[in-house]
DNA sequence: ACAATAATTGCAGCTATTTGCAATATTTAT
DNA sequence: ATAAATATTGCAAATAGCTGCAATTATTGT
């Protein structure tokens, strides 16, 4: 086998599954680990592949986990575009903290008219940016993990309210187990939430879903609306369908 | 699995929920407790998350924005190290907003452990860096223009409150007008936080001594201390001392 | 075609990295 | 204060990588 041919078979390898172990390699071609190292080096030098000790990764591994400094940033974007979808002028919005709500705040269009009543610091900052919008800011002990306000005022303050519609930003989320989150206290903001809000809307990437935390938000049913990056044909929605969720 | 797979995943895995525990994370990878370790701190050294005992931290959480220029930014310094002088373990601490409150807010020292109380977004913002300082959040409608809460609720919370200091970032002061500002709603807050501390502290760049704004919040004799980048023996604060305020 | 040259390959010995383990120290929670 | 959980350190085994060298194979000029 021709060194050339070697090569090409080697990185159309790589490119499949991702990765390849040196070890598998020498299985797979009947050549030294020491050829194949010196293969893999130059494929590297020439920035094809990425070396790595063990083995090699293919480029497109390396630069889906090191790009944005927001982790899927992208797929948030397009979640705060199906949600705005939901907002009305003069409405009253609930919202808890997180980047996918903060991303759903920056793309809030100028001549939006509503309410927004948030405990997130990072949020009602971005809010605030918005001429058009009335933001209540809602106090108690500032969480300095998760950048909201906890605590018994705020729930009471949480609870005084009416809101037309609420976006939860979602750690994890399951069907059967439903919202489920790793902060007590930021449990207990998100559940006030949920109870003070005629529509509840679960922003989530896809990857969040099927995955479960320690401590219970609410049960899947009472999400009325589950927006993700994915469309909503995805049969990984179909659980969800099942309850009564609405998918966008 | 590769090494390099295995940071990655924990990587997604930290970005994912914010946050992973070593010994959850030894159960989703197979293997031992110190290697994940090792990796975290890797992981850690290179910037990537932030490591902490039994786990790690998401980066995201925790990257603390680059301030723009700031007028009068080296005075305002200066009044910040002088204020923190008075400030003690244990105390209740009021202040509004402002840029001075501001620099005082990112000047404070490390091991200094209080309670502040604002309802100002940019200063909450600043104290959630401190890793001593309990903050305190007042809620109410968000003031576009200064960024703090500002309404009846906020009023009715801070006077339910009796904090050791108060800081008041001033706009105008003058022996015989006092402490003066321009924006209603801002003026009947600083107002309440007055009423509710035991002592009064006053901040404010030279340039504003001696000038006067429409809406009055107080007597120049209510203010205990009163702090410019000045030196105390300046005769423009003999007027002040008359009226028994101290001058740092 | 053929010799000279250059490139490729495998091997042996060596070094470097990775990993788990055990002993010890530190931190955290009670 | 004390116990439990978590970190740190040094160490040894296993694995991976590197270097020089010799044998082999391809390439090139004539």
């Amino acid at each position: 086998m021709l060194k050339t041919e070697r090569q090409a078979f080697i990185l159309h390898n790589i490119n499949l599954h991702n990765r390849i172990l040196s070890s598998d390699l020498s299985c797979k071609i009947n050549v030294s680990e020491d050829t194949l190292r010196r293969d893999l080096q130059e494929l590297a030098d020439c920035g094809k592949i990425i070396k790595v000790h063990g083995g090699a990764l293919s480029k497109s591994f390396h630069s889906s986990f090191n790009s944005a400094s927001v982790y899927g940033l992208q797929s948030k974007k397009i979640i705060a575009q199906k949600a705005i979808s939901l907002i009305k002028d003069g409405m009253f919005v609930l919202t808890t903290g997180g980047t996918t709500i903060l991303e759903l705040a920056k793309a809030l269009p100028e001549n939006l008219k509503a309410t927004f009543i948030t405990g997130s610091l990072p949020v009602a900052t971005e809010y605030i940016h918005h001429p058009n919008i009335e933001v209540i800011l809602i106090g108690d002990r500032l969480s300095k993990s998760s950048k909201i306000t906890v605590g018994g005022e705020a729930i009471s303050k949480i609870k005084q309210i009416k809101a037309d519609l609420c976006f939860i930003g979602t750690n994890a989320i399951d069907p059967t187990n439903g919202l489920t989150d790793n902060d007590w206290e930021v449990v207990q903001i998100k559940k006030a939430i949920i109870e003070s809000s005629s529509k509840v809307i679960s922003l989530t990437i896809s990857e969040k879903i099927n995955t479960i935390q320690p401590i219970k938000i609410c049960d899947a049913k009472n999400i009325n609306v589950l927006i993700t990056e994915l469309d909503e044909s995805n049969p990984v929605f179909n659980p969800f369908k099942k309850l009564g969720t609405q998918i966008l």
